[in-house]
DNA sequence: ATTTAATATCGCAATATTACGATATTAAAT
DNA sequence: ATTTAATATCGTAATATTGCGATATTAAAT
């Protein structure tokens, strides 16, 4: 065990899903605020102003890369990331969808 | 290690990144919609629709109750759950603010 | 009183995540 | 050519999460 059982789930649940959970650590919470502070922002920028190793960092990055969050670019040898701003508000509005979901609830119990 | 370093982010990255923690499991997100379009149901009903355990059911309850997005309510010998509208409302603002974050990005790298 | 039904909790195994040191890799600077 | 700097990746240890069977607990039904 320890597996999720994406099978059982629809497709939509499970990259709703996979969205905020990687939203679901503050050091990435931290690192996109950072960003958007800075409008950009190297991977050693980041090192300094948090404390987590470099190694730590660049896997976060990585993860916020994968679901297109952030975008890097290379600029000599560093890494320039900032925000993909149309996946930043592709995400936002999803997850709005999610909580309009008609809530017709009223207090049932 | 697999500590997470929560002493390092503040009380703000924290708080939003554990709510996104607990919508990142499809499980939880299967939960919440089928209570929405129900209105309301027992821990049985989510046995029978979903394909999991009863105890692993009753856990992805208990760790939504935690964050206070549904509330359960004793009937009898089962208990009702059902959305918590006013903490429905306020992390869809919340996570709204986080989106909103001034994002005068603009194309930088 | 006993049985039945619904849920919660415990304990555990399997897997995932987090963090980091060490080691590549790559590009600029000397 | 060598050194320096920035990042990525690998391997690994520590911890967390997921899922479930077994076992409480509690309240209704018989």
């Amino acid at each position: 065990m320890g597996l999720t059982k994406s099978e059982i789930f629809t497709d939509e649940q499970n990259r709703l899903a996979s969205l905020f959970k990687v939203l679901g650590h503050p050091a990435r919470i931290a690192i996109l605020q950072y960003i958007i502070n800075q409008k950009a922002c190297i991977c050693n920028d980041l090192v300094d102003v948090l404390g987590l190793a470099q190694a730590t960092i660049s896997q976060h990055l990585k993860e916020l890369k994968n679901i297109g969050i952030i975008q890097g670019t290379i600029e000599g040898k560093s890494v320039c990331y900032c925000i993909e701003e149309k996946k930043w508000k592709e995400i936002q509005n999803l997850f709005n969808l999610f909580f309009e979901q008609d809530v017709k609830v009223g207090q049932c119990c």
